[in-house]
DNA sequence: GTAATCTTTCCAGTGAGTGGAAGGTCAAGG
DNA sequence: CCTTGACCTTCCACTCACTGGAAAGATTAC
């Protein structure tokens, strides 16, 4: 099939699977007339990649990913090493992202919502101290 | 102080507040030998740029909450309006964030981590249960 | 006094695409 | 058969938010 029924069985824009196949992710046949031709088997990579791509790991990771998903003699502890690295970094994320909703929250709280100039907690938070 | 301090006491590397300089974030003052001079505001503001972009706003949207800081003269409604966008952009990512963390948790929890060639992880980013 | 460690500027490269031009191909309608 | 429009191809440039490195000047430590 067309580079075009792939980006829609796939998801992924036709852009970034010629740019995936750039960067040796995977490399359809072609066609007679040039055309790139994408078999079931590339489209279940290709959904693959749009998966992992959206779970946050980045094209090195789902190389290792589609890599170790292709090798029937994986192990999954690699896999799981590599999610669970994920985990970390997302917990983080949460952590620092309540801390920002709670500073603007306060903010929000504090804001008169007139026309009034004077906000207390951005006089603190400039770093008056 | 000197840009190294100021990248000790903010988190962001010299490289990183020299470019948020250029593209007009901050602008310390200079001192007789032509060094960037900090002041402790302006180490807030770093930090705040720090967290915030680690959260995932972009660069324009870390200029319009560093605005909140900066600009006293704003109507204190605008103030509230653009921080109460923000908080709600706060609150989709931690859920958008929470969903993730729920799915990957999932995943390691059922995979076995051992050489077995089954992996629940895998199979679910290739869509196949 | 000299070596190590800043700091400055500028230029180039990264990751992960995205946009657009110039041209080749194909299926449908008149 | 011809044209139109939707595809497809390559290539080059651009994005965003940095990051690395070179060359040169300033400061600090021994």
């Amino acid at each position: 099939m067309n580079i075009g029924t792939a980006s829609d069985k796939s998801g992924l824009p036709p852009k970034t699977i010629r740019y995936y196949e750039d960067i040796g992710l995977l490399k359809p046949g072609r066609a007679e007339n040039g055309y790139r031709d994408y078999s079931m088997s590339d489209v279940h990579k290709l959904r693959f990649l749009q998966r992992s791509r959206g779970l946050g790991f980045s094209v090195e990771e789902c190389r290792q990913l589609l890599a170790l998903y292709e090798d029937k003699e994986r192990a999954s502890a690699d896999v799981k090493a590599i999610a669970q690295s994920k985990l970390g970094e997302i917990e983080r994320k949460i952590l620092e992202l309540r801390e920002l909703q709670h500073t603007l929250q306060h903010l929000v709280a504090h804001c008169h919502g007139d026309q009034r100039p004077d906000c207390p907690i951005l006089e603190t938070i400039s770093g008056r101290n």
